[in-house]
DNA sequence: CTGTATCCTGTAAGATACTG
DNA sequence: CAGTATCTTACAGGATACAG
């Protein structure tokens, strides 16, 4: 079942608007695409994420980690270390973002590259 | 210059964060990707707009346009019309964010049919 | 280490009324 | 039609301290 890329009518718009609504309310707030962009690159421990992540609260890694959680996106597994440690990576599910990640990403990089540019020629 | 989309090395992580972080401020809030999404459709004036995105208010429609048209990403033309109308489009670069909506809008509809699916099962 | 419990603040965003 | 001006509120998000 190819999607039609082509359909920019007006017809389809309503479509796009619901899903491009769904999408936005499960990454919503400040850190969840950057949490999941971290998790792209493989599993990771608590700590771990929040240093990778930078400036991210406790509270704030806790709280998106389980909004993940719920939503079917991370996986958390807890390690009987000593002391213990948790790891969150991916599901299957969350992995399936990677093409959302990725286009974001990508148009980051062409935009500071743009930046930079901009700087050189002023 | 193609872009090395294999290299998910711990190394590559740090761009990957602020590409993303850069990305995510500039389409920062709740409307601004729906207002790119109901313009990659074609230009639309103001009412037009409202009426497409379900639920904004007058004061935040204008106030995101705004914001957008400082980033870049859409171009404001008043027609003068009786009484005027103003025409609001993506300008070159807003449309180079088409492959993020795209990949949102892609995934938005994926999870909607997930989701259906699910209930039907159930 | 991996969190939770409080407390606190700024701001996103809604409602309503109004202007050119 | 295309906005602006105010007022208000909810909540995201930060700081700090503490717990298992």
């Amino acid at each position: 079942m190819q999607k039609d890329k082509e359909d920019r009518s007006q017809d389809a718009c309503a479509h796009h608007h619901l899903a491009i609504r769904d999408t936005m309310e499960l990454l919503s707030g400040k850190w969840k695409i950057r949490i999941i962009g971290s998790l792209s690159f493989g599993p990771k421990r608590f700590m771990e994420l929040k240093g990778y992540i930078d400036g991210i609260a406790a509270k704030m890694l806790s709280k998106e980690l389980q909004d993940l959680e719920t939503n079917g996106l991370v996986n958390r597994t807890v390690l009987q270390t000593k002391p213990i440690t948790v790891e969150y990576k991916l599901t299957p599910y969350g992995y399936s973002l990677q093409p959302v990640i990725d286009a974001i990403s990508d148009w980051g990089m062409q935009h500071r590259n743009k930046m930079i540019a901009h700087l050189k020629k002023a």
